[in-house]
DNA sequence: GATTAGCACTCATTGGTGTTGAGTGCTAAC
DNA sequence: GTTAGCACTCAACACCAATGAGTGCTAATC
């Protein structure tokens, strides 16, 4: 257990920290006003903190910084809240009159807001397969060889994919495929889409049609892409404006899981509902164990409508990025349940 | 007019520094096999040659570089065509058949597997709205209050968008309102979208619905996302390998251009047909003068379909990348005649 | 007249050395 | 329990000499 002092010694050097990316001495803190120890005092707490495992020395003589432990005691049980400031929410307030009849628009919208206002990198995934089911489908015929499927997910999200089809499909054979589809499929969550596809919708299939395993094929494409989740990226090079990543070797590595979709995407498993901190090593990604990740989740009524993650360095500023998406993820669902219900 | 000895030093030298990214001395020159001068007499050519303005030094005591200039001789006199390798095109080759059925997913999937054959980074763009025009518009109806737009351009690229409709729109109107913008928006090119949609179809609409307004501006917002370009990039993080960008400060205005769709397009603009090679300065954007970028535009039947950029230092491996994309606009050409004819 | 050997000169790079100063741990005094 | 005092550590910086790659110029050679 920690003394008050502890506790506010250790307060101070991340803040100290996160301010000036340089490591803390006992001199700096000793001489902050609300501070009336000696610097040999502090010093003698420091080096039990360093103990403890929650400050690290990166050498005798400089001052201690925060060691992962010590982020996460300070996030836990330090942050002080209400990091945002009026003007920022007036910025983020802006953005749901602003794009209030796009939900896509708007969330990609906010993300870019956020990004600037942190200077770090904002990340935002669509709902998995897990968590949407299919509760739409139509064949649009265009032109003689080629047809337009759409598909509706049960969160309202649409998306599209141009097929060209073989030939001697009709325009009613069209109609009885996308008829097909909707009995069988609606409701059917687009993790099994393509089990049930092959089982109880290929049988009736092959009644209707020629060409059956052709179209099978197209099916399970455009239906594939849907299940995969959209991601959204913006201020992905706000990380190279952070003194600690002045090396570009380390960068490149995360520059690279930041582009590669499916990488980027497990940093995302398992995360519960609402605000969570993973620092540093806590990610579980090589690349990334000097950077720390702050996702909340989207949702109404139950339903996941998407996933919002701010990356920045572990030197990052915890308690406005909170205080952030805090206040954000409560304004898209009002956004969303204006948009929908 | 240069001599045939002070262009192959002039060829040499450029191939040298493309390589090794190392300034090129004469000695090293003169080793070369197929070379049977002293590294005296190639000194006075390279003392020529800069006098020209076509090499410059960046200390006395070091080689020569190839200057923007010197670069521009070798891509229009010099460059020996021919460098794509075999493995390379079956690479290439393979795309074609994989993603036979889906154009978007075969370009982008292009556009990374040729920055991966490079290292440079590759940006895809659509056609603007200047080369499009409306093919049809379709409204389907989804809950209601909600509707999907699909708008289909004449190149066969397709768009939707979900709007959220104001009150008291039936189904009725909604078949009339894109009845009546088929007739009226058909042909018309999507830059001239707007101006149409104020002044002829906004009158008679007005006879058909209430909230006239309100939808005039849903449906201008929705056709204005299909005059925008799409944009698709691939490697961006390349830079970062290249050792004249080791320099964190460098590299972030490339990669912010990367970032900001409107300020990358501005790098594609009044391009002529085919491939085109665009060299530091040349791009009279600021911060990429340290770049090169080559373009190649892809149609068929005079139809412009996107353009295809790759993005690299100025010590660019220009032979290579030019045979690829020369290569890869044919395939793409005739994927996309497979597709949609 | 074109080419080349020879030579003095330039200058970025490298490695070694001493100095500085921020910060520590420990001990003894308060 | 707190603090002053002091010896100690070590990254960072500046300075300096040595190295060597490469040049330009001149005079000799082909």
């Amino acid at each position: 257990m920690l003394s008050e002092r502890q506790r506010m010694i250790l307060s101070a050097i991340v803040d100290d920290y996160i301010r000036s990316a340089e490591p803390v001495g006992s001199r700096s803190i000793s001489k902050r006003s609300d501070v009336s120890f000696s610097p040999a005092t502090i010093r003698n707490d420091m080096a039990d903190l360093e103990e403890l495992g929650l400050l690290e020395q990166p050498h005798t003589s400089a001052g201690r910084i925060p060691s992962i432990k010590g982020y996460r005691y300070y996030v836990d049980h330090l942050i002080h809240q209400g990091g945002v400031k009026e003007q920022d929410v007036k910025r983020l307030r802006g953005l749901v009159a602003e794009k209030m009849n796009h939900w896509e628009g708007a969330v990609s919208h906010a993300a870019t807001i956020v990004s600037q206002l942190t200077n770090y990198t904002s990340i935002v995934l669509g709902p998995d397969s897990f968590h949407t089911s299919l509760k739409h489908f139509q064949l649009l015929p265009l032109t003689d060889t080629t047809a337009v499927a759409i598909v509706v997910a049960n969160t309202g999200h649409v998306e599209h994919r141009t097929i060209s089809l073989p030939d001697g499909v009709s325009m009613d054979d069209m109609r009885r495929i996308a008829g097909l589809l909707n009995d069988k499929l609606t409701g059917v969550p687009f993790y099994k889409v393509k089990t049930v596809l092959y089982t109880e919708v290929a049988n009736e299939l092959r009644s209707y049609v020629d060409h059956c395993e052709h179209i099978l094929s197209l099916l399970e494409d455009t239906l594939k892409e849907d299940a995969e989740p959209k991601v959204f990226l913006s201020g992905a090079t706000n990380i190279l404006m952070q003194p600690e990543f002045k090396d570009v070797d380390k960068v490149k590595g995360i520059l690279d899981v930041l582009e590669e979709t499916p990488r980027l995407m497990r940093l995302f498993q398992s995360l519960s509902d609402g605000i969570q901190v993973r620092i540093g090593t806590e990610n579980g990604v090589e690349a990334i164990n000097q950077c720390s990740l702050v996702t909340a989740t989207i949702s109404a009524d139950g339903q996941l409508l998407g996933t919002i993650g701010i990356l920045g360095p572990t030197r990052m500023e915890y308690g406005k990025v909170i205080g952030m998406l805090d206040y954000l993820t409560g304004d898209l669902t009002r956004l969303y349940n204006r948009l929908y219900k």
